[in-house]
RNA sequence: GGUGCAAUAGCUCAGUUGGUAGAGCAAAGGAAUGAAAAUCCUUGUGUCCCCGGUUCGAUUCCUGGUGGCACCA
């Protein structure tokens, strides 16, 4: 049977390299599940694998969006199972790696098939949201979904704005399109978790970010500042130095807050992976127990 | 050396007309279905600088001390 291992972990936990060793001795190629590595313009904030690295073995989904296309979890739940079956054909395994949460799960358990939100629909809620304010938004979708009022966290305005969108797209509830199952999929998943101590991984995030520095992530920054109000720069490492070329904010506090953030960011992660109980947990330089781990795997 | 100001949470500070205290930031925990590196929620016990004094009771008032800041020599 097929079998996609993923990969996962928190920022700077040390994905990237072992991801290399573990597709050239599978063999597989690397899909990649980070949503912010999507972006050709994004390289260095991102830490995106580099020139030498995607030589090494061929990588899906990095670097082949531009800032200002449309993406979301549904849409790489469609593309990334499309490049599976493809990889199937001449692979028996493959490996997904990636840090986005979100994006792990559509590949592994899917997303609900709801309508994509068009841009006119999204604009208005928006608009209205600010105009009018959340609670108003609040109340229409108590009349209009109470079945999701009731459990919908109504201090979000993202969840009530895409909830409302999706009512007035389709004249249908939200709840309608949540049936909340799991896809089943062709194939075998084998997750890895990857962890460090936090003490341990704090100081990578924080030596990373001062290497990012050094590679000229001020310069990367500046050059899609003018872009800034894209959702996809809405991203670690860029909206704190957009802040310091506002004038907001000197470089100084700004660095420190994109190690903040970052540090922020991998626990938001642990915390998200913490629930899924199929993850088998090693720490990176336990490199021989995890290849150990996906042969015995392969033999099952 | 003299005078003044302040000493309270990891940091910046508020406050208690005397009944042992609370904001912001930091930190930690959590939620999660087409924006997800997004968005949102929850969590505050700390020798109230130290030794004495006054008082039923002192973090609060008073004496002294300590380190700090400012000004004057």
């Amino acid at each position: 049977m097929k079998t996609l291992f993923v990969l996962l972990g928190p920022t700077g936990v040390g994905k990237t390299d072992l991801s290399i060793h573990i597709a050239q001795s599978l063999p597989a190629e690397i899909i990649s599940a980070d949503s912010r590595q999507m972006y050709a313009d994004l390289k260095i904030g991102t830490a995106a694998p580099t020139l030498k690295q995607l030589g090494q073995v061929p990588h899906h989904f990095v670097g082949h969006l531009q800032l200002t296309d449309y993406y979301s979890a549904a849409r790489y739940e469609e593309d990334a199972i499309k490049c599976l079956s493809t990889l199937f054909l001449s692979y028996d395994n493959a490996l997904l790696t990636g840090g986005s949460m979100m994006y792990i799960d559509a590949v592994c358990n899917g997303i609900d098939d709801i309508p994509t939100v068009d841009e006119e629909t999204r604009t208005f809620m928006i608009e209205r949201y600010h105009n009018e304010g959340l609670e108003v938004l609040c109340n229409e979708l108590r009349l209009l979904d109470p079945e999701y009022y009731r459990i919908v966290d109504l201090k979000n305005p993202k969840r009530i704005i895409h909830a409302l969108e999706i009512c007035h797209m389709t004249g249908k509830t939200y709840t309608s399109f949540r049936t909340q199952t799991r896809k089943e999929r062709p194939f075998r998943i084998i997750k890895i978790g990857l962890q460090r101590e936090r003490e341990e991984l704090y100081e990578r995030i924080n030596q990373r970010v001062d290497i990012m520095m050094q590679q000229g992530l001020l310069e990367e920054a500046r050059n899609v500042y003018e872009y800034r109000q894209l959702n996809s720069l809405n991203t670690v490492g860029y909206k704190e130095l957009f802040k310091h070329f506002s004038g907001e904010w000197d470089l100084e506090f700004a660095i420190d807050k994109i190690k903040q953030n970052s540090r922020i960011y991998s626990r938001k992660q642990m915390t998200w992976f913490k629930r899924d109980k199929d993850i088998t947990w090693f720490h990176p330089d336990q490199e021989k127990e995890i290849m150990e781990f996906i042969n015995n795997q392969q033999l099952q």
